[in-house]
DNA sequence: TGTACATCAGTGAACGCGCGTTCACTGATGTAC
DNA sequence: TGTACATCAGTGAACGCGCGTTCACTGATGTAC
């Protein structure tokens, strides 16, 4: 029967979902690698080994949790790059920088499991990387379009390519902006860099003592990287 | 006596450094939190307690690991200065950066300490800042000299500075740079995000797929950022 | 130079803790006829 | 609609592990006179 099954099949689906919450909420409070499954369970009021009927193992919820937090910030990006009108292009790279850091902010634990120190003893799965790539790839398109659009002119200006770097983002390219050339590209991977750089840098306690709290300074940064990529002023005027 | 007190004296200094010198080789093979007193203790052919003549607690133990990861990196990247000349530079930006990778590469762990996610339930003392702030010592010096020097021009262009950060950057270039102008500074401060974040990318895997072998990608990001902050160009034609 | 005492390094046993994982089990839910 | 069987969720006990830290102790090293 379908409906019964799904009664059963529901639980499951529901309790899968509790227990990956519960174990973000010890994530929250405690850190990756004070996640136990013992407390996970305790919190539950489950016994211990009934967690393996969900999770083969507490590395497979930690790789679950990891799936989502990806999934989580690369929607956050999506939702804020879509938020704006597309050839608004410096609105998007700003929305998209502001919601990668307000999504930090809001879950520095989670921010940590993933863009942190490797969990060591624990690898990621082949599983992350489709969600990983969410956010380079709204970078990327955001490039793309960019290049396309008539009130932009992002430089191609700047260091030369060498051949394996040219090659790189010829590759890079061809998957997801062809056409866009490697010097623009790689100005944008510079942008990726600096924009995480900076938020690690303040959620880890590297700007105490100059330029923290940080907010003005990564909207300073964030418009200068705009400028740095070749994003049109605020106001262009159409040709 | 003076002789035989420096005996004891002499091999409690010794011990203290085989300690940490284990400690460091159990960080590299295991990471930050796997590191515990009495496996280092075994290794040691110690009794566990022993080490508490040492060190009072774990965590004790983990603060002369970090301030030795720094003072590490910082004098690595002082001596590459050093090695250019004073007017170099360029130059002395390269080396800087390169150094600060290389080191990265060479110490990925320790490099996770300091600079990967904090230790959660860790909380690092006073003791450690000093030794972290001499990387980033060696940059606002470069951008004193860079401001002073005829040949180069940075640039003070840019996204006007809001009242806070212009405070936040007037206070670091006081005790360090005195008349160094805040556009110029916050160069810096992104340069030195930029550089980081990609190291870290680097090292934690977040460059797999795009420009991962990463060596020309570093160096073309060295270039850009250099030219950035504003840099002048390798062979500066001395007015 | 020699003795009496104080300091210190290292020992070994113990405390109390929490962890991941396995396994045989019970009882409820679902399926086939 | 009812019964016989199969599947699945959750239990409870247990295994084996390693950890940080404390404490009373022994014996060696250093100090004062």
């Amino acid at each position: 029967m379908n409906a019964s099954r799904t009664a059963r099949e529901r639980a499951r689906a529901e309790l899968t979902q509790e227990i990956k919450e519960e174990a973000r909420r010890q994530l929250a409070a405690e850190g990756a690698q004070r996640l136990s499954l013992r407390a996970v369970a305790r919190e539950l009021g489950m016994v211990s080994s009934a967690l393996y009927r969900y999770f083969p193992s507490r590395d497979d919820l930690l790789t679950a949790l990891i799936i989502d937090a990806y999934e989580s910030i690369g929607a956050r990006v999506e939702a804020a790059d879509a938020a704006r009108p597309p050839a608004d292009l410096r609105g998007r790279w700003r929305a998209i920088s502001q919601a990668v850091r307000e999504w930090a902010l809001t879950h520095p634990h989670e921010y940590a499991l993933v863009y942190g120190s490797p969990v060591p003893g624990y690898s990621a799965p082949q599983e992350t990387v489709v969600p990983a790539s969410r956010v380079p790839i709204a970078l990327v398109k955001l490039a793309r379009d960019a290049w396309a659009s008539p009130t932009s002119a992002p430089s191609t200006e700047g260091p030369p390519l060498s051949p394996t770097l040219a090659a790189q983002a010829e590759q890079v390219a061809a998957a997801l902006a062809p056409g866009l050339p490697g010097p623009v590209l790689t100005r944008y991977i510079i942008g990726w860099t600096q924009l995480f750089g900076m938020i690690s840098f303040e959620l880890f306690g590297h700007l105490v003592g100059s330029v923290d709290p940080a907010d003005d300074f990564f909207a300073h940064a964030v418009e200068h990287m705009a400028d740095f990529v070749g994003l049109p002023a605020d106001t262009p005027s159409p040709s």
